[in-house]
DNA sequence: CGTCCTCTTGACGGCTTTCAATAAAAGTGG
DNA sequence: CCACTTTTATTGAAAGCCGTCAAGAGGACG
């Protein structure tokens, strides 16, 4: 990933021209990075630019206030984080490094000649925000209509699906540094239940766990439990403008 | 509403010019109307249609393997529906009208041009559709972390909110037509549950209800209660394009 | 005016939370 | 590399919120 990350996450789907390509690249040319537990930007900071994940995990949350948290996304190497701030002033929520991270940052002026000078990354970038409105959904049916044991292995399928996109290499056996709280911040439930429910998952044989690792054993199965669907995997690109 | 619904939503934003005003008439040229229980488009379905509605409500729903449902997203006047279909060859939800409605359908074939065309607009709806992902996530929050009073207190004053953008005269009360099983579809509660939660929430003295109206007695408490944040009244448009 | 849908209410049960205590692991400083 | 502290994982018991079941009342609609 020394070149542009977006641009390699775009490429999963279609074919970018180089014009395009050394466009996408200009928003990464401002990297940083910061270790694990930092927090990039609070809820309500007037802060308006976005990130590209290099490497590493991030989680955005909100708090409330009774003060319980709401893990509302977990962000992977390639994902944009922060597009909020194109709707807002200030930040809806706050961000935070789950682990050591690299991100590229770049302001969402950026984005303006980026929309004028190659309509097809608009739409396409468009698109992706339409499918990851769709994840939140599945992730509200999720949280309205399923059991506990259903919504983490949801979490846990919805994570291998997305890192499979980056990392077509990847089978069934991640690296999961969430702590069981922060399971239970992301799938509305207590670190208590959480902790019931990995170890009910592994008693099913659904999953194994060793050392912040988990191993999908039986994915159709667990994904009938959790009723969960992979939006990742394919994006319809036929509408897209001609590239520039 | 005549002229172009979606234009008079994004004229509460921005001013457009008169060649942007003509290219989003074009998406509207095409209306339909249903009746009330129309189920206008089902999970899996291979429309690849998108809707504005110019009168009426609908809601989108899932409907999960042990038979419940989930409602995923209500649907008001000037709101452009089933974007999804930019990101999928299939529906990933069902679309039903809630009572009669009047709406104008186009292919996606036609953001096309206007990505093309007038990346303001390109640019604008992306922010729209940023905002709409922030209120995503607000539910999420809700779903996750909130009491059942506090997700049906949410859903009322959401629905104010935004019916308020496109009807400057609306005050406290308003029209609500959703049946009680239907709230609990929203909120993830049993319809049961939903009517314990209604009373309770007049018992606080925080709304008043008469057939099928309700009225918000008092907003500041309530937001407090359910933990809302109205996402509707701002958008930052300064970071757009120039119009063409 | 009968049927169906929706609203309402009560009793009971279960899933998840809360509280509490211990063990294990990870981080910190000497 | 070892004590020490803090965080995280685990487990049990009890409480509470919300779901389930059931039954009746009120309204809408044909």
């Amino acid at each position: 990933m020394s070149g542009s990350c977006i641009a390699e996450r775009l490429e999963h789907y279609l074919s970018l021209t180089d014009r395009e390509r050394s466009a996408l690249a200009r928003l990464e040319e401002n990297e940083r990075s910061v270790r694990r537990g930092t927090i990039v930007r609070r809820e309500n900071d007037r802060g308006t630019d976005l990130l590209i994940i290099k490497s590493g995990w991030m989680f955005s949350h909100v708090l409330l206030d009774d003060g319980s948290r709401q893990i509302s996304r977990l962000h992977f190497p390639g994902d944009m984080v922060g597009a909020s701030a194109l709707a807002f002033l200030k930040a809806t929520d706050s961000l935070v490094a789950l682990t050591d991270v690299r991100f590229a940052g770049f302001d969402k002026s950026m984005l303006r000649d980026l929309f004028e000078a190659h309509p097809r990354i608009a739409a396409a970038l468009f698109a992706f925000a339409q499918a990851e409105s769709v994840a939140l959904t599945d992730r509200i049916a999720s949280l309205g209509r399923t059991s506990a044991k259903a919504r983490v292995a949801a979490l846990l399928l919805d994570t291998v699906s997305r890192l499979r996109v980056m990392d077509k290499q990847l089978r069934n056996r991640f690296a999961f540094p969430l702590t069981q709280e922060e399971i239970g911040d992301v799938t509305g439930l207590t670190a208590v239940h959480v902790n019931r429910m990995m170890r009910a998952l592994v008693e099913d044989r659904l999953i194994r766990r060793s050392n912040s690792h988990i191993e999908v054993i039986d994915e159709p199965k667990m994904s009938r439990l959790a009723n969960y669907t992979d939006r990742y995997a394919e994006l319809d690109t036929n509408w897209l403008p001609a590239p520039r």
